[in-house]
DNA sequence: AAAGGTCTTGTAATCGAATACATCATGTGT
DNA sequence: ACACATGATGTATTCGATTACAAGACCTTT
């Protein structure tokens, strides 16, 4: 056990053959000969070589690394389509490495300094981030939208169609009778926010039923945002008989509060979240919620960045995966007459 | 603007200076001149300029990134810990990378990629982890365990008294005057859920009260289990008054399920988690738990790794935060006779 | 005025692997 | 037997920055 670290051209040395020889031997097996590949081989396990690849990154230009940017990794949202993309890219010979872009201390212009040197590809998650920053130049890595876009900036998008999984919520109580339904939106900044508040308003007015602004509840899909929502329902006069919250997180929120507040659900209020997060399937009542098919998600996101990566020929520039409705027992027919 | 990416030659010429000016312009501004260091500012601003990672990396020996690797990124529970993280490295300069080494499409051996060409250090915090990828030597950056830890694994832990805080739960279900207490387990090859349990014993022991093997029912910390150990509670026939669970997310889905079942809690059994994530002051009842410090768990451990990674002197070998509990109301008098 | 110091800058080596090009041995076709 | 293709390997350059060392300019001290 020698206390340098190896390099190629120690291996070279204990093989008796020349660093290029080495080097061909590991990434392009076929072109050396049986023998020398053998030679090699046992060289490489005699001496402990591990490549550099801080070296090699700097020689073939690219990092065989993809990062991933979501807003907030405490939202148990994203774990599932990180595993998809994990998995897909693990297989091609990607890292996948995650950063989060929000909550205190962390820097909102990390993604100026992920460029080629650091990263092959970016899939971000966020919405908001500055679009100056993402831009896509000489400097930057082939970059895709995920979940959430921002506007103006070309690059392939996956995403669900947020208006439709609303209007199968809105459907959804509306089969059950409802014709007083409330909505708790997510941050206004959101595109997905405003395009779930906008499928809302479509089932709304296509079925006939009352567009009231006072029933869209301000939110930011957090958990307290739910709670919060919760006391503004309580404190209305003329409260909707169901709400649609716009993630499964404020549909907790919202639970918790109004049955610690007396209410029953779904008898007193029927609720629909968005996402289909593990959890909610657990808690009493259970969630009914649109379904968000998360680990797919990850797969053609990161199925895009390989082509982007590797292909000459353009990917889909916008891939949109089906939403489902989940009938659980947080919702029932209208109790109201 | 150029099709090229400018590289520090370039800068050099614009500016009329050597390379090495510029690179000290950019990285010692003050060794340079006031003259000078405007002229390379200028040039770099001219340019659009900006470095090269793999380069840097590969001269300087270190890559400016930390890697934390977490067992299943779906558990909230690290999101405040890898911000806290994130917050202190942040402001040292490095980066903060984060790998799912848990789920499917997951490499169980990535640690083994992470040598010191990749990151300057690696944070773990999965005890499951193949030691042998992990040992510490020439290649492998310094290493610190963070929650969990590896036995006969020499590296610096962070952690918090996990049987101190079991006692805890069943020094206050004792306190409310349950007699009968049981304990959802954590996963059997975990640490944590080891010194959980062995805690849980302890304290039974040391208040004179039953330590009924029938009582430790089998867990894996996840929601699932959480239901699957409602069931076996209620399959059982001398069933004990209160349970604490080995971690919030299997207390959700104990309760879920118990609760779906017509039992109440805390009326029929009181019910205490572990971890406090943000989701149990929501939901009903409000789950009473063992609060773990997270954010000042993620910035002790990169505070430690800072030290690691730049100072001579050894950092403290195991750093132990207290913990504490959070009242609320899944626990209740006993009712029992 | 010579010696020595400080400040600033340039020259050239270096990090470790990949690869373009050259070289040489062997095999094939006529 | 000659021309030429093929396969295997070596030599030397390259990726883009950092930095040891050298050197020049200028100032201070004796």
């Amino acid at each position: 056990m020698e206390r340098f670290t190896p390099r190629i051209r120690d291996v070279a040395r204990v093989a008796g053959v020349s660093t290029a020889t080495v080097s061909r031997a590991l990434s392009k097996p076929d072109v050396v000969s049986a023998d020398t590949l053998k030679t090699v081989l046992a060289a490489v396990a005699e001496t402990g070589y591990t490549i550099n690849h801080a070296a090699r990154n700097l020689r073939q230009q690219r990092t065989m690394s993809v990062v991933a940017l979501v807003p907030n990794l405490a939202n148990p949202f994203f774990s599932r389509i990180l595993a998809g993309m994990s998995a897909v890219l693990t297989q091609a010979g990607y890292n996948l490495l995650v950063v989060d872009t929000e909550g205190p201390g962390v820097d909102r212009h990390i993604a100026r300094t992920l460029d080629r040197s650091r990263a092959d590809g970016l899939i971000v998650f966020d919405g908001l981030l500055p679009p100056e920053d993402l831009q896509p130049d000489r400097l930057r890595p082939p970059l895709v939208m995920a979940c959430e876009w921002i506007e103006d900036l070309a690059a392939p998008r996956i995403r669900i169609d947020n208006a439709a999984g609303a209007g199968l919520a809105v459907a959804h109580l509306a089969r059950l009778g409802h014709r007083r339904i409330g909505h708790l939106l997510g941050p206004e900044a959101n595109v997905l926010a405003r395009s779930r508040a906008d499928g809302v308003r479509q089932e709304l007015a296509a079925r006939g039923l009352p567009v009231r602004p006072e029933w869209f509840l301000p939110g930011d899909y957090s958990l307290e945002s739910g709670r919060r929502g919760a006391r503004d329902w309580i404190a209305m006069d003329d409260r909707p008989t169901a709400m649609f919250c716009a993630s499964d997180q404020m549909a907790c929120g919202f639970i918790g509060e109004v049955q610690r507040r007396g209410f029953r659900v779904p008898q007193d209020v029927s609720v629909v979240g968005f996402d289909n997060i593990d959890l909610v399937d657990h808690i009493t009542p259970a969630l009914t919620t649109i379904r968000q098919p998360r680990w797919s998600i990850g797969e053609a996101a990161a199925k895009v960045m390989l082509s982007l990566m590797t292909d000459t020929d353009a990917p889909p520039p916008d891939t949109v995966l089906p939403v489902e409705l989940i009938e659980r027992e947080s919702t029932s027919a209208c109790a109201a007459i």
